[in-house]
DNA sequence: CACGTAATTATGCAAGCGTATAATTAGTGA
DNA sequence: TCACTAATTATACGCTTGCATAATTACGTG
């Protein structure tokens, strides 16, 4: 009664990576990245472990798919909110800050995943540096916003500023994420607001679309 | 010729102590959590695997330890630069942000470090509780600052300033210690400064002693 | 329908991990 | 000086890990 032979299931090839890629993303996001061994990942995934050497070379590449899924989703999510957002600079911005300090981009399973993969960014070059083009990136988009605002700034002033804004945000995610209930509800979007104003000289809250009006 | 026994080497209790633990913290600094083994801690302090076992009940229990240590010389280290700066409030604060944002704070291999604890904090709740600990002292050790300045403030607008200014400094840290090359000397140290005081408003950095008046 | 090829499973292996335990050494007090 | 105790070393065990390899299954194609 012990020759159960696994049901063979076989699937497309792109469907197949992308359930090892997201079976890995559960296991890190809550166990850390310890518990994402081949075997987990491979039973998360309904599958048998050898079949992940058959579509990632080594755990390694697998890892780093993972890594790179997790910021494409970020940095789509933020592109879609801002899409949505009214045309003028000020709300754009404003939708942006605020969406980036509540759930589901404050979690933290989210805070979990991302430092399983900062501390194994240190061994990996490739890894680091797909990191380093993902917050470049988010960062550019970040300045684009302002750059976008009715005032005159040059390119100096603009690097400075989306600096100090993209660290405001990255603080308040990390501290809304690993401490959640040291913090009542709103009140990061609401101080992120704030601070993000007043860096840049404006009452950003004030251009805040009350998106809650129905609710 | 194999039988080469390790010379016997009695010592303190509290060196041997100490001695593990910072082998443990260089390990985990450069080369993340996975390459700090009971092994390799105990080459790294000069002693025999077993050693560490009977200086601590368990490997979790040197890793808390050692997250303890650091946390403990953050603090201090912190406090230490208060102390030695001016006595008005604005140039203590303008010191307090400044270095915090430069070297020896400023460090990739610290950021290894933390991101190595970080990751090990989901599971261990006691780790957890000390890290919440850590950071509410520190933002507190902060609020303080704030409450000093020549203004007059309520509790929660205090609160919410120091949230903020913890978040920025946190997330100038942060990309400052993954991305070392990405800023330009001192380029950190004086966005800090602009926040914070946008944040507060005031000119932190006009309040900036110039210590490097003799370099 | 047969056959080749790719996907999937099953099995095994060598290495490294944390930990337990026994043997050895050094210091200490009577 | 001689046992007694604590610190340190040495050895070994069981478990897990990533990875390699061989066997098995399904699917496409002639």
């Amino acid at each position: 009664m012990t020759g159960d032979r696994r049901k063979f299931s076989r699937q497309n090839e792109d469907e197949r990576r992308s359930a090892l890629i997201s079976a890995a993303i559960d296991l890190i996001s809550d166990g850390g990245p310890t518990s994402a061994t081949v075997r987990a990942i491979a039973e998360r995934a309904g599958v048998t472990p050898g079949l992940i050497r058959h579509y990632f070379a080594t755990k390694e590449a697998l890892m780093r798919a993972a890594y790179a899924h997790v910021m494409d989703s970020m940095t789509q999510a933020s592109l879609a909110v801002v899409a949505t957002a009214p045309d003028r600079p000020e709300a754009r911005l404003a939708v942006f800050v605020a969406s980036s300090l509540r759930p589901p981009v404050i979690d933290p399973n989210a805070m979990g995943l991302w430092a399983g993969f900062l501390h194994q960014m240190r061994r990996d070059a490739d890894m680091r540096a797909a990191h380093e083009a993902s917050y470049l990136h988010y960062r550019d988009l970040l300045q684009g916003l302002i750059a976008d605002l009715p005032r005159q700034a040059d390119a100096a002033r603009l690097r400075a500023e989306a600096i100090a804004c993209n660290a405001v945000i990255d603080g308040l995610w990390l501290e809304g994420s690993a401490l959640p209930h040291a913090f009542e509800v709103g009140e990061l979007e609401q101080i992120g607001l704030r601070s993000v104003g007043a860096i840049l000289g404006l009452d950003l809250a004030a251009h805040m679309p009350d998106e809650g009006k129905t609710a």
